[in-house]
DNA sequence: TGAGGGTTTCCTGCTT
DNA sequence: GAAGCAGGAAACCCTC
């Protein structure tokens, strides 16, 4: 891969960014870069991060290798660094692996002068979220998790379309999300070894599946200004058979006795709630696309896109592979009465925050 | 150990 | 008729 490549991809990957005549591109960012704070390319561009999403906005422990190149982009056109000078070897890495990165690994990598400025940069987001890490933990594990059941889907299936409640053998278990990461690095996106065999394994089991061809978002338009085409992928999910089910326990006519063996632990960890489990969805702009979306972002009025994918989200997070949309709407339903969510009549899958919620409003989340 | 919170599951009836 | 909404009831798991 030559220079010019490189000089282009970047160049490609700012123009998706920035897909307005108003991109910040080098020949029309005239600033200087020394007399442009932070705080100031925050105001500039908060338009199109507040749609497309950017690595300023996002903790560089969760930048995508996208991410991370639009960041060495934007040193690039800052400092008007000659990008045929860049190697794309080293730009190919996602957050994690950058902010493993010490400055003389930076300064090897990228020169002396470029390395220094990018490994200051780094330094300083870091620190900026640093702070924040405690409060914000729940809600970067949802991030964590939108990343994880967005970027993963391969191309041509649609979202969801078979789910696959199954039990799994019990030297597939592992804790937490383990399990989930362990799947989902077997089924390495666009490679055709892991992901088709393990999901038709599963598809002709006899366990109970559960579809949803008729919901609403089977009725949404490209045109809705406000879809994005997302990554989607025939998503299987299942979950280990461990203790008893919580909750009302299903009938058994309903599941068959095999069903009822997959009974799992539910244990969640204390501290993320429905509701904000939902907010940390909404105020992920760059990680929602397709899912949910805001009607009136001041008021906090929301609206389920894909409803069964947003339940089978929550499901994963909680370890219940049978969540469904209809059962995360009554625990919906049950934040009426605390004042959490308020009803929004006359309209389907729409929500609006209620005053005993927060962490959604534009000034706490400081847009 | 029990109470209470926060779901989860099922259900019936109603609305869209 | 299907999907979604509303809310009662029961059960479960967790924290305190």
């Amino acid at each position: 891969m030559d220079s010019s490549e490189l000089s282009r991809i970047l160049n490609n990957a700012n123009a998706n960014l920035y897909p307005s005549e108003s991109q910040p591109t080098l020949t029309t960012m005239m600033v200087p870069s020394m007399l442009r704070s932070p705080q100031t390319l925050d105001m500039s561009y908060s338009n199109s991060f507040n749609t497309l999403g950017a690595w300023h906005q996002v903790n560089p422990q969760y930048w995508t290798k996208r991410n991370v190149l639009e960041w060495i982009d934007f040193h690039v056109e800052d400092s008007k660094y000659d990008a045929n000078l860049l190697s794309l070897e080293y730009c190919n890495m996602d957050g994690t692996m950058l902010c493993q990165l010490g400055r003389d690994a930076m300064t090897g990598m990228f020169g002396l002068l470029f390395g220094e400025r990018l490994y200051q940069s780094l330094e300083v987001l870091k620190a900026k979220y640093t702070d924040d890490l405690t409060q914000n933990c729940t809600l970067n594990e949802t991030y964590e998790l939108l990343n994880d059941f967005l970027l993963d889907f391969p191309q041509g299936l649609g979202l969801l379309d078979t789910v696959v409640v199954n039990s799994v053998p019990a030297d597939k278990k592992e804790a937490d999300f383990g399990y989930y990461n362990e799947y989902k690095t077997q089924l390495t996106p666009g490679s055709d070894n892991g992901y088709d065999s393990y999901s038709e394994s599963l598809q002709s089991s006899t366990a109970g599946s559960f579809l949803n061809p008729s919901s609403p978002e089977s009725t949404m338009s490209d045109s809705d200004p406000e879809y994005y085409p997302i990554p989607t992928k025939s998503f299987v999910k299942q979950e280990p058979v461990e203790k008893k089910k919580r909750g009302r326990p299903p009938k058994l006519s309903r599941g068959s006795e095999h069903f009822m063996e997959t009974k799992k632990n539910k244990h969640a960890p204390r501290g993320t709630h429905l509701w904000e489990f939902i907010r940390d969805i909404l105020i992920h702009p760059e990680k929602n696309q397709g899912l949910m979306k805001w009607e009136d972002r001041r008021d906090g009025v929301f609206k389920f896109l894909k409803s069964e994918a947003v339940a089978q989200l929550w499901g994963q997070k909680k370890k219940n592979s049978s969540m469904t949309y209809e059962k995360l709407s009554r625990a919906m339903r049950y934040y009426y009465k605390r004042e959490i969510l308020e009803r929004v009549d006359g309209r389907r899958l729409v929500y609006k925050f209620g005053k005993n919620s927060s962490g959604w409003k534009l000034e706490e989340v400081g847009v």
